[in-house]
DNA sequence: CGATTTTGACCAGCGC
DNA sequence: GCGCTGGTCAAAATCG
């Protein structure tokens, strides 16, 4: 089955306590076969920008890949602008009610029903409030490895420019009443709910979502002085989906297993471990149900092979996003899952 | 028996 | 002020 792949990065603005059934979902990113090309010469890494997160920050490469229907049809969207002068400035785009409104004329991929849409969206308009950036990453693929590896290696980078590398968000102001840590939501097609990235989560709370049969549950992570929150729920529209919302940062590494090394058959975990410090538990098996799942498609053109699995290579040589061989983990101090991803002179910044 | 989950109650923020 | 909703608390229940 030949089927158009993609990474979509969603800037979700705006309301940070409505349903994920509510955002606008709207691709920025969205990568059309004939695009492929593009991204394969990219590098994986060059397409995350985490060879220079300061000058070609994230998104702002992902933007470059945009759909230009897209660029047209939301000016406000701060990944369309041409005035992005840094991540800092990217992800502290306040959220405003004009901002947020996102036209459902391009979101027919991840909207089935465009006239409801049109109302939800009216219900946006009307309700949308300041409230914390809110960055939704959407891994639009139906490879559950591609999905677990790739937006945790994503999530990774996001956390290491905010936390390790010192971007932060600028502090509210003043007449904003409740200061919150940034949030970060992920979206992945899975069968299980609580998704399994390696840290320890305590569940504190399940509530019901406003137009939604599934329940929204609240999970803190378990080590003491962390206070790393996340939560779980359901797409409305695709119950398939399960939308991870991370808020804050881990104060601690995470509590499992050493990473794995990057190597061969294991490289689908690998990764999964490397890209959010999140080296493996013991499988459970929801776990080998994510990311063990066979391979049914071509999964993406970002350096998966045809059989689904990393480019070793490219892995190799990406992976700490410097020219030439890769400096092997002995010629970097332990920076944890860090180093997977984060150029040396980044972590010498720590 | 400690850790985790469940679940109803409570609180805060917001719109009307 | 009131009602609605999201988020959190905490006691009870359950699990390993």
């Amino acid at each position: 089955m030949e089927r158009k792949e993609g990474v979509k990065v969603e800037d979700v603005l705006g309301n940070s306590s409505c349903s994920v059934n509510d955002f606008p979902l709207q691709s920025i990113f969205d990568l059309s076969s004939n695009e492929e090309e593009k991204i394969r010469s990219l590098g994986f890494m060059d397409l995350l920008g985490v060879q220079d997160l300061i000058s070609s920050p994230l998104l702002e490469i992902m933007a470059a890949q945009q759909v230009p229907s897209l660029m047209a049809t939301q000016p406000p969207n701060p990944f369309s602008s041409t005035k992005i002068e840094s991540p800092h400035e990217v992800f502290n785009q306040p959220a405003t009610p004009n901002s947020s409104t996102i036209s459902s004329a391009s979101s027919e991929a991840v909207h089935d029903e465009p006239a409801k849409l049109d109302d939800q969206e009216e219900d946006q308009r009307k309700t949308k409030k300041q409230c914390p950036i809110l960055k939704l990453i959407w891994i639009r693929n139906q490879g559950f490895d591609f999905h677990q590896s790739v937006l945790k290696l994503i999530m990774k980078i996001i956390f290491c420019c905010f936390g390790v590398c010192g971007f932060r968000l600028k502090p509210k102001k003043t007449n904003q009443k409740r200061q919150r840590e940034p949030r970060f939501a992920f979206m992945t097609k899975s069968e299980v709910d609580h998704l399994e990235d390696g840290y320890r989560w305590r569940k504190y709370g399940q509530k019901a979502v406003k137009n939604s049969p599934f329940p929204r549950s609240y999970y803190r992570c378990t080590t003491i002085s962390c206070n790393v929150k996340k939560r779980v729920e359901r797409c409305f529209s695709d119950p398939s989906i399960v939308v991870t919302t991370y808020e804050g940062q881990h104060t601690h590494p995470s509590p499992v297993m050493p990473r794995p090394n990057l190597v061969g058959s294991h490289l689908n975990s690998a990764i999964s471990a490397a890209s959010f410090g999140m080296p493996m538990q013991t499988t459970p098996s929801h776990y080998h149900q994510h990311f063990q799942q066979p391979f049914t498609d071509n999964l993406s053109p970002l350096y998966f092979g045809h059989n689904g699995s990393l480019n070793a290579t490219f892995l190799h040589q990406k992976r700490f996003c410097t020219p030439g061989p890769g400096p092997g983990p002995s010629l970097l101090k332990d920076h944890g899952l860090l180093q997977d991803i984060l150029p040396s002179h980044m972590l010498k910044e720590e």
